[in-house]
RNA sequence: CGGGGUAUAGCUCAGUCUGGUAGAGCGUUGCGUUUGGGACGCAAAAGUCGGGGGUUCGAAUCCCUCUACCCCGACCA
């Protein structure tokens, strides 16, 4: 590509409000220009990225042996009303009507539609097991979209989905895309962690999260040091403590504690460690309030909370006036100790440890010191109700948890049946006999992993994409072509020399000056730059040099066709 | 959904409190000088001050209203 044939718009000034890296150099570089909220347009330079991403992720599926289809962005409610997804959806389901009144929905995913398609095209289980993907553009109407394309309204994702008879089968359609997302997230030269993930309110067997480490991530993830465990916070198991409870040594006491609610105030203002305070945190159960108990210094699991079989499948704290009722007192002054029969007391492992702590006394303005489990305190039942923390015992037993953060990229689930029972999607057996696919589903967010990988890979002078998501590989810069001819026909030789070897090179002629240049070659975060002027013909060399690096090497041009393969 | 903020030239923003001829930087166009890290000079084009309504002799500025966009929060006692 010859630059001054392209469409190259960087600028020098972003809005103020665009906050994290990637989504002020994707708007310096010209890469995507705001539609309107969360709603972007892919620029070329942009869509050159975008593309290279989608061809690796093409590839690789094909490679795994998935075929590719396409199907509407647009689909009926009806679908969605068989699954109970109409409703069940919420608001990030953009429903639209047609001119008759019909109603549809902007496709947020495609579960429905690709069922639809296998309910009516599979018949025999000898088409078994199949496994579809599309790359294409999904909706939906976030509650704040933000960052730019890292959480848009609108993006571009591969979603694959799988057919089988067997759960044999489906384990093994997951264990060969598990692996393609592995070759696609290598090839892209990204730093990755595959993470165990909650399989939330679907049920089914496993489910695996791809993740680009990035500090400005949004998933907080565990990784083990001596081991290859890595799951989501969600997920992370949180063993027991290896020590046994102490005996108890303290006396129950009451504290007058005229306004201290929170830990911090409590262990402050007792002196004590956070460590040695019990939260109690009061929720609603299928029947009534329940009592989850954890360390002061520790965070409620929510999705570990919402499986207790004492709640209706979500954790939702109650409100102050049904702690009220309850309790007698409000929010801050809960405890285990002395509280309604009626409620059951879940108390988190660590907790469960405890001896002689601190808790809140069910009365305005009052807490507990000294009080002991069983002694004072009621224990219905230990379970692990907390997020991990950074230095907790690996749950596999080996090494210790570590915390990062990450960008989820890449998601591959074992959906079950819930799909096809819903929308009656069988085939028939080798009796004869109708049975209910059993499905998988697999999504890659193609636009996210281009914000990922800058998250991941830039500097002060702008991106440094890896070699496999670059829009070029190679830029050749021309100094003053204009006063020197012989400089423009060595560009332009270079050029022609780079192409014909199948080198991605982009011939900067735009006639700027050098300075412009280097600031949009490097800007954009083309990965090697060569320089011809007059100074380096004179020499005989070109002047090479490696976007990551910040020295020039002379080369000359079979040592440069060597360095680029 | 709750709270807060913003909307002025193609872009990024001043100006609004205290009403009185519409501003800067960048970008764009032309001419000249330059030419190895985002050059300089001169000249020029470019705005229905988000929309609507009101107050006033007079509104970017004050009031009402609508719209769009952004930020924080949505319960961890």
């Amino acid at each position: 590509m010859r630059l001054s044939q392209f469409h190259l718009a960087t600028v020098k000034e972003v809005p103020a409000d665009a906050e994290i890296a990637s989504h002020r150099l994707m708007l310096r570089a010209g890469m995507i220009r705001k539609l309107a909220s969360g709603l972007y347009t892919w620029s070329p330079l942009g869509l050159r990225v975008l593309r290279k991403v989608e061809n690796i992720v093409r590839e690789e599926m094909d490679r795994a042996g998935a075929i590719e289809m396409l199907m509407p962005s647009v689909q009926p409610k009806e679908l969605w009303e068989e699954t109970g997804r109409w409703e069940k959806f919420g608001g990030q389901l953009l429903k639209i009507k047609d001119r008759k009144g019909q109603e549809f929905c902007y496709g947020p995913t495609h579960e429905e539609v690709v069922t639809d398609f296998a309910r009516n095209e599979l018949k025999s289980y000898k088409q078994l097991p199949v496994n579809f993907y599309q790359i294409q553009t999904k909706f939906r109407d976030e509650i704040r979209p933000r960052f730019g394309v890292m959480r848009a309204r609108e993006f571009l994702m591969k979603d694959a989905y799988s057919f089988h008879l067997s759960q044999d089968s489906l384990a093994e359609t997951y264990a060969a895309m598990y692996q393609a997302y592995v070759r696609i997230f290598t090839r892209l030269g990204l730093t990755f962690r595959a993470v165990q993930a909650d399989t939330g309110a679907i049920g089914g067997n496993a489910s695996h999260e791809f993740q680009v480490l990035a500090d400005s991530g949004e998933d907080a993830i565990a990784f083990s040091d001596g081991s290859d465990y890595a799951a989501n916070l969600e997920k992370a198991e949180a063993l027991a403590p290896a020590t046994e409870r102490p005996a108890p040594a303290a006396a129950l006491q009451r504290v007058d504690t005229p306004t201290q609610k929170t830990i911090g105030d409590i262990a402050g203002f007792l002196k004590v460690s956070p460590r040695q305070c019990v939260k109690t945190l009061l929720v609603r159960g299928r029947d009534g309030l329940v009592a989850l108990c954890l360390r002061g210094d520790h965070e409620v699991n929510e999705v570990k909370a919402g499986k207790l079989a004492e709640l209706p499948g979500e954790s939702v704290l109650a409100s102050e006036e049904e702690i009220l009722a309850a309790t007698g007192t409000r929010p801050g002054f809960i405890g285990p100790v002395g509280l309604s029969a009626s409620i059951p007391v879940i108390v988190d492992r660590d907790a469960a440890a405890l001896a002689d702590f601190v808790c809140g006394g069910n009365a305005d303005r009052t807490h507990c010191t000294g009080a002991n489990w069983e002694r004072d305190a009621r224990i219905t039942r230990v379970a692990d109700l907390r997020n991990v923390v950074e230095g907790d015992l690996s749950p596999d037993g080996k090494g210790t948890l570590h915390i990062a953060r990450g960008i989820e990229v890449g998601h591959v689930f074992q959906l079950g049946t819930k799909y096809a029972e819903a929308l009656g999607a069988t085939v028939v057996d080798e009796t004869g006999t109708p049975q209910v696919m059993t499905m998988g589903c697999y999504g890659i967010g193609v636009s996210r992993i281009v914000a990922a990988a800058i998250e991941q890979r830039h500097d002060e002078a702008g991106i440094l994409w890896p070699e496999a998501m670059a829009p070029w590989r190679v830029a050749v810069c021309v100094i003053n072509p204009k006063n020197s001819p012989a400089v423009g026909a060595a560009g332009e030789a270079l050029y022609q020399a780079l192409l014909q070897r199948g080198v991605e090179a982009v011939l900067d002629d735009r006639g700027l000056r050098a300075g412009s240049m280097f600031a949009d070659m490097e800007l954009i975060g083309i990965p090697h730059r060569v320089v011809v002027s007059e100074r380096g013909l004179a020499a005989g060399t070109l002047e090479y040099r490696a976007r990551e690096e910040s020295e020039n090497r002379p080369l000359s041009q079979d040592e440069l066709f060597a360095l680029l393969g």
